[in-house]
DNA sequence: TTAGTTAGTTGTTCTATACAACTAAGTTAA
DNA sequence: TTAACTTAGTTGTATAGAACAACTAACTAA
């Protein structure tokens, strides 16, 4: 990049990396997981065949803004455009990319397992695979610092779910009260009184009932689909005292 | 920058501008104010004469990490070295800034005003001044996308407010619960019952009661000062129902 | 001594949750 | 045909904290 002109004189510091990374979740076998990608086999890159969150640089020819990145390296990944999408933070140090000074503006994700198509791309990650949440983290060493970003990650997801219905994004379009329950509980990593569920999630404005039910070898159970599926929404309480 | 080995081949992208921003919130005169500074009148510079938010380049020689950066501008225009600071969030887009790709790490700080002694370093910017919150906003044109930063910021302090103990950091060592009580409702511009305020406040472990009393021409009230000035207590309802 | 002011309490109602036991509606298999 | 099984969904009681409103407490000033 050159730039001369007396206008930019003074931006000719050094200037940090500016990269964008995507914390992916979704369920699978009822269990929380984060979609990680395998990164390149090659020295030229750091941590080769080391598991990553999904993310790359920022490209100023392409992308508009950081939301574009992220959209784009979402889609490149799972071959979904729309999804759950809010900023979880920003990390940048010295140290966090042997390559120098670098930065990243982290999104998280939320989507229905169903809508997503892992691709493998052969870009800079030969491979993507679904990772279950295992308490704090995943069983597997992550490049750069995205083991502290994915625990961020983690941490405010469950925040956020004790007073709101971040959960409903992981549903596919058609689902029962019982399983948006159970993907409460797989996020939450702790069981939620059902009746205490059904009565917050029937007063509240999110769920439209349909006229349609799962049918099983028991009593058939209504489908539900999002009224919004665009942002959630926030409740008067959390669930659970502290003690 | 010149990095031309071979390990950093593809680092030869064009590198957004990195800033960081802090909308530092204070209460003077029982209001609600954020920390402005008018910007250097210089055709060099862009938005010459208006006022934005404190914030400034990222040095990478100088900032260990993001945090450092905000911590040195910060303590640049306040005096101040140890405040109440979050991440709010990372703007970046190929408009807000004209010099080019620019992107901004924010964050939201509060302090008690009697820390602060605003300090005209004749820097960047050539003055800074307390603006009281008006509503969503200040009365007042702001730099870049600054007026949506700050609007976002009041947005989150709000929400927040509602379950966490955030306005306690806007309180000098020692206050009343009544001054606390006019901070919460000075924030989130609203009255909340007094029973329900020193309920939730004395039932949750913020609050050290001092044997210290406020006087004044009536009942002395007595002084408390905060257990922990670094974390937030979060609570377990909001205050008040929706409707 | 009384009026004024702010500190702090009390009591009643209301609502969402916690907890636990219940009924409802289907399938499967004897 | 019916009993066993499974999951869906409801009901009832207890509880905690907030909403609302009215009260008492402790000081100064005039």
């Amino acid at each position: 990049m050159k730039n001369t002109s007396l206008l930019s004189h003074h931006l000719n510091f050094e200037k940090p990396l500016t990269t964008v990374d995507l914390v992916v979740f979704s369920l699978k076998n009822k269990q929380l997981h984060v979609l990680l990608v395998k990164r390149d086999n090659s020295l030229q890159e750091p941590f080769p065949t080391q598991w990553a969150l999904v993310g790359g640089f920022v490209d100023v020819q392409l992308d508009a803004d950081l939301k574009a990145t992220a959209m784009r390296k979402l889609a490149e990944k799972t071959g979904v455009s729309t999804a759950y999408l809010e900023q979880l933070g920003s990390w940048g140090n010295q140290k966090r990319d042997p390559r120098g000074w670098s930065t990243t503006h982290v999104y998280l994700s939320m989507l229905a397992l169903h809508d997503a198509q892992i691709l493998s791309t052969g870009g800079n990650a030969t491979d993507a695979k679904w990772f279950a949440i295992n308490g704090e983290s995943v069983d597997c060493k992550l490049a750069f610092d995205h083991q502290e970003i994915l625990q961020a990650a983690i941490e405010r997801l469950r925040n956020k779910v004790e007073y709101t219905s971040l959960p409903a994004f992981l549903m596919p379009d058609l689902f029962t009260l019982t399983e948006l329950h159970m993907a409460f509980e797989a996020v939450l990593a702790r069981p939620i009184d059902k009746s205490a569920f059904r009565t917050r999630m029937l007063a509240s404005n999110l769920l439209q009932a349909t006229d349609q039910f799962k049918e099983a070898a028991n009593r058939p159970a209504q489908l539900y689909q999002l009224k919004s599926t665009v942002e959630p929404i926030f409740f008067q309480r959390t669930f659970n005292p502290i003690k």
